[in-house]
RNA sequence: GCGCCUGUAGCUCAGUUGGAGAGAGCAUCGGAUUUCUAAUCCGACGGUCGGGGGUUCGAAUCCCUCCAGGCGCGCCA
């Protein structure tokens, strides 16, 4: 037997199937905006139309009379444009509400625990972490809670590019440090990470006389640790940190799999690949001519790695200059035999940053530099988060620091955590009264909702199962943010309207049943997003 | 030059698989509290959806073109 959703949008298929009406493969039902239209709304009419080559109106008197009287609709119109509209009925919202609470209420079975891996920020180890890879992490902590909520076996990891070039030239860097320190003039390495921190790291290593040869391990050690400490900070958690070092022993069986499909060939002393069989523009290298494995060439090995770990679906979020690169993984992957429709890249836009107006240099290597861990401090984790998650990933993000500094009344996040705790303080004011609160909810009457208020709130709070299937179909922890936002818009609606805690107690249960219903919500979407709900402001 | 992303209210952004008078927050202005947190609520103001053309019964959304910004086009990572 198929588990039962409880989602609105089913409800009104359900209804159009029961009625006998042909159901189009493009089908959609959709929230309604405006209320006086409705609660949801069907395109079925459109395209029944189109299918029919008959007027909208028409095919909808006919489908009305097919539907004729159900009573879990209070209505069921045209609009003027050939939407279907439908407006279910209170006890039917009632009779939905009554799930909510109920344990088995968030379940959802659209992952079927299909095993992810999921590689997010993987930022190099070659300085402090900053805002953009924030963006980077808050999003992709939030989408790995998503589909663990709906039952993907997640994996998050966090891929440390120890070898190769930049690593070469941040060493180089520390050494100019260590010289400094010691009198020695020598050249500023080009290209190099001039940071200040590299100061403090070749201070420790002269304090601990370290030997040369343990300089770059130590280094690496530090950043790392500090990397860490930070995204511990910001509340982001990986299952697994993954070395380059340890994958590059994959590298041969990349070279034997290619070779065996006739897809490398030498030219000029390298080795390339031939990606543009499979829709890149041209072929990439995998061995230099001076002999040295690309970077590549090791990204190669590592998604080998990570498809003989038995992963089904592997998503990688990366830095919009990563595009241009995406084509030849695909190619690699589709040369390992791994399903690319499974193999998902989602580009998080970059985040630029601006100081009272004035544009500021986000790049290691450059001048100034905003580290995540000064704006953490500043700003706190969670309305960071808040802030980052506003935001779809595809959109380019600007913020002025000193904006997000102030960050009171401007970030809605408080919005937010204060509908959840003026519902908590509503229990604390119940409690004080002397009330039993868990236990009068067992024995319910809905009956006595009957506001609009209240009867928008139940609506929003219903349509929770239909947002989490939206957010998880496009990836987008943001559409959360927003009907989380709008949520705690007809909570504090009600809220100023109506009074929870009060003299007719059958009332008051009622009431209290609808505002744990919307913490109850409240608290999961936070959950999602890794966001602590606040009890208390 | 080619490719990708972006352009929506003063600002930051939703809406972009074509659909209802184009939305929200902030800012500005006006109003609301003997009662569970006023970090709230109500109202007003504010738009050539970058410009132009096309497809359609219907376009912010699709197509073409132009303009502006960002990013990429390494045998770097």
């Amino acid at each position: 037997m198929r588990p039962k959703r409880d989602m609105l949008s089913e409800k009104i298929v359900e209804t159009l199937r029961n009625a006998q009406i042909e159901i189009p493969e493009s089908h959609e039902i959709e929230f309604i905006k405006e209320e006086k239209f409705g609660d949801y709304a069907s395109n079925v009419l459109f395209l029944l139309s189109r299918k029919l080559k008959k007027n909208p109106q028409e095919i909808g008197k006919e489908v009305l009379e097919k539907i004729k009287d159900d009573s879990d609709y209070e209505k069921i119109e045209i609009g003027g444009n050939g939407f279907l509209n439908f407006t279910f009925s209170f006890d039917f919202l009632r009779k939905e509400l009554k799930k909510v609470l109920e344990k088995d209420y968030f379940f959802f079975d659209i992952g079927k625990k299909r095993k992810v891996n999921l590689e997010y920020i993987s930022a190099n180890p070659t300085g402090p972490l900053s805002v953009v890879q924030a963006r980077a992490g808050a999003y992709g902590n939030a989408l790995a809670n998503l589909l663990r909520f709906v039952n993907y076996d997640v994996f998050t990891e966090y891929y440390i590019n120890d070898c190769g070039t930049q690593v070469d030239l941040l060493e180089k860097s520390l050494i100019y440090r260590i010289k400094e320190l010691k009198g020695i003039k020598s050249e500023f390495p080009k290209g190099g990470y001039p940071g200040e921190y590299l100061i403090g790291i070749a201070q420790e290593i002269l304090e601990k006389n370290l030997p040369e040869d343990k300089w770059r391990s130590f280094l690496l050690e530090r950043i790392i640790s500090w990397q860490k400490e930070v995204l511990n900070k910001f509340g982001i958690n990986f299952d697994n940190f993954i070395y380059e070092s340890s994958i590059i022993q994959y590298q041969k069986k990349i070279l034997e799999i290619l070779e065996k499909g006739n897809l490398v060939y030498e030219k000029e002393g390298a080795l390339f690949f031939k990606s543009s069989l499979f829709g890149d523009r041209e072929d990439r290298v995998l061995i230099t001519k001076d002999k040295r494995p690309t970077y590549f060439l090791n990204d190669l090995a590592y998604h080998y790695d990570k498809i003989k770990r038995g992963f089904e679906i592997i998503i990688n979020i990366w830095g919009p200059d990563h595009h241009g690169y995406i084509p030849r993984m695909v190619a690699g992957m589709k040369s390992l035999g791994f399903d690319t429709n499974n193999f998902l890249v989602i580009l998080a836009q970059q985040v630029s940053l601006e100081r009272e107006g004035e544009k500021v240099k986000m790049s290691k290597r450059g001048g100034e530099f905003i580290t995540l861990e000064e704006v953490l401090e500043e700003v706190g984790s969670d309305p960071l988060k808040f802030f980052l998650l506003l935001r779809k990933p595809s959109q380019h993000l600007t913020f002025d620091i000193e904006l997000i500094k102030k960050a009171t009344k401007e970030n809605p996040y408080f919005y937010v955590q204060y509908s959840y705790a003026r519902i908590c303080s509503i229990e604390r004011y119940g409690k004080e009264k002397g009330y039993d609160l868990d236990k009068l909810l067992e024995d319910v009457n809905l009956e006595y909702l009957k506001t609009k208020e209240e009867r928008s709130l139940m609506l929003t709070i219903l349509k929770f199962k239909d947002i989490i299937i939206q957010a998880v179909k496009e990836f987008a922890p943001h559409i959360l943010v927003y009907y989380l936002l709008e949520l705690a818009e007809k909570f504090h609606y009600f809220y100023e309207k109506e009074r929870v805690i009060l003299e007719d107690l059958e009332l008051m249960k009622a009431r209290v049943f609808l505002v744990f219903c919307c913490r109850k919500i409240i608290k999961k979407i936070l959950e999602i997003l890794g966001i602590t709900p606040l009890e208390k402001m």
